[in-house]
RNA sequence: GUCAAGGUGGCGGAGCGGUCAAACGCACCAGACUGUAAAUCUGGCGCCCGUACGGGCUACAUAGGUUCGAAUCCUAUCCUUGACA
């Protein structure tokens, strides 16, 4: 039996949840009011943002992220080695990755060493629900060699990682009901024998559930379901599925379907910025049907021809946008480039994330 | 009225005899974005034909002229701005 619910501080929410990032404790131009406005139930922050800023110091002081943000609900928090892993793959110059950690000198900035042990400590620190263990990601296109030993050193830093795990949990005496999720991350990139194989030694080592891992997109924006499939054929059935940086909105319902529970991604965020609102093709929230072929289209805020266009960007949404703003109010703020126009667009975006997780609910497969 | 500077594509603004359908910016159009170096990036943008390489047409206030060749030089006209009356 899959989990129903995911256990937070501040009590147990019913899965399937979307976390949209707040990487550096903030989920850009929303403050964590604005968050609960769009019924988004947890944020994803991440660790090597916050290790540089605002760093330990003040985390500890304020006792963790969700009083220094004032979030009250589900919070997890990424490794960190996603960022500094994937930029010194691409650029060698910013630091190198070794069986110790990742070393990381970010342009201006002062270098950084990200440990298996660092990044649970400090997670641990932030206090949040749910803890990801440093992995070493299989880049795009690697040959099978190569993404064999990303396995192999995300195998040993997952071992690392659950070490550094319990001693922190019986030296700070947190329980079994209320300590932090702890959760594996399955590289292997699209070798499927790879992935099973991470899959299966993740599971011995144990977690409370695992992550899918490096890029789940190929180069045309085909998506590798099949890696999914492995995962959740791979491990017990009370084991939560997370999928890490997923996705677009019809992505996670077929991974839904697969067994997957958790989601985090940029995507509802940065595409909001970037004038891409998520609108379902349907007249009422009621009408939606995220099973339909295609149920969702991209409407592009700023087109001339919704400059006097008095209709809301949706019906289907109930967002502070589309409750009291015509197409033309934020086709003006888009133009004349008003902070606003980010913020309406954002909340649109994350609400629409959040009905299709109620959606989800509602339609048990 | 006189003198001076100037009139370039939807707008701003380069160019000042050939390599100019005209830099660059804005606007506009299309596309990308998946554990956030991203309020970002890419492409198009006179008209017509072609998937493309390309070809044709019309263009740099208007009308003439000089030249093998003009947005670029000359003349006239119209307009704009500034200075002086």
């Amino acid at each position: 039996m899959r989990h129903q619910f995911f256990r937070s501080k501040f009590g147990f929410y019913k899965l399937p949840l979307f976390f949209p990032d707040a990487t550096r404790a903030v989920v850009k131009t929303l403050d964590s009011k604005d968050i609960e406005s769009t019924k988004t139930e947890g944020i994803l922050v991440n660790t090597y943002h916050l290790l540089k800023e605002p760093g330990r110091r003040v985390i500890k002081k304020f006792g963790g992220i969700a009083r220094f943000m004032n979030w009250k609900g589900p919070l997890i928090s990424d490794s960190g080695g996603f960022q500094a892993m994937t930029l010194v793959k691409k650029m060698p110059g910013m630091g190198k990755v070794t069986d110790d950690g990742v070393i990381f000198k970010p342009i201006g900035g002062k270098k950084i060493l990200l440990t298996p042990e660092v990044s649970i400590r400090f997670q641990m620190d932030l206090g949040v629900d749910m803890v990801v263990v440093l992995d070493d990601i299989t880049p795009q296109n690697v040959s099978y060699e190569e993404a064999r030993k990303t396995v192999e050193r995300t195998i040993f830093w997952a071992r690392r990682s659950k070490e550094e795990f319990l001693r922190y949990c019986e030296s700070n005496k947190f329980t079994e009901e209320n300590r932090p999720y702890l959760l594996g991350v399955v590289q292997g990139g699209d070798f499927p024998e790879l992935r099973k194989e991470c899959t299966q030694r993740l599971v011995e080592i144990g977690f409370d559930g695992i992550g899918y891992g490096g890029w789940p997109v190929g180069e045309l924006g085909d998506f590798n379901y099949e890696t999914g499939k492995i995962m959740a054929e791979n491990t017990p059935s009370n084991y939560l599925l997370f999928g890490l940086g997923i996705g677009k909105p019809h992505e996670i319902v077929t991974l839904y379907d697969l067994g997957f529970r958790i989601f985090d991604c940029v995507l509802p965020t940065r595409d909001a910025r970037h004038k891409r609102l998520y609108v379902y093709n349907a007249n009422s929230i009621d009408e939606i049907d995220v099973r339909a072929k295609n149920f969702y289209s991209y409407y592009v805020p700023d087109k001339e021809k919704y400059y006097s266009d008095s209709k809301p960007v949706s019906y289907a949404c109930d967002c502070l946008l589309c409750a009291n703003y015509s197409r033309a109010y934020l086709a003006h703020l888009f133009r004349i480039k008003d902070v606003s126009a980010l913020r309406l667009a954002t909340i649109h975006n994350l609400r629409f994330y959040s009905i299709l997780t109620e959606k989800l609910r509602e339609n048990k497969t």
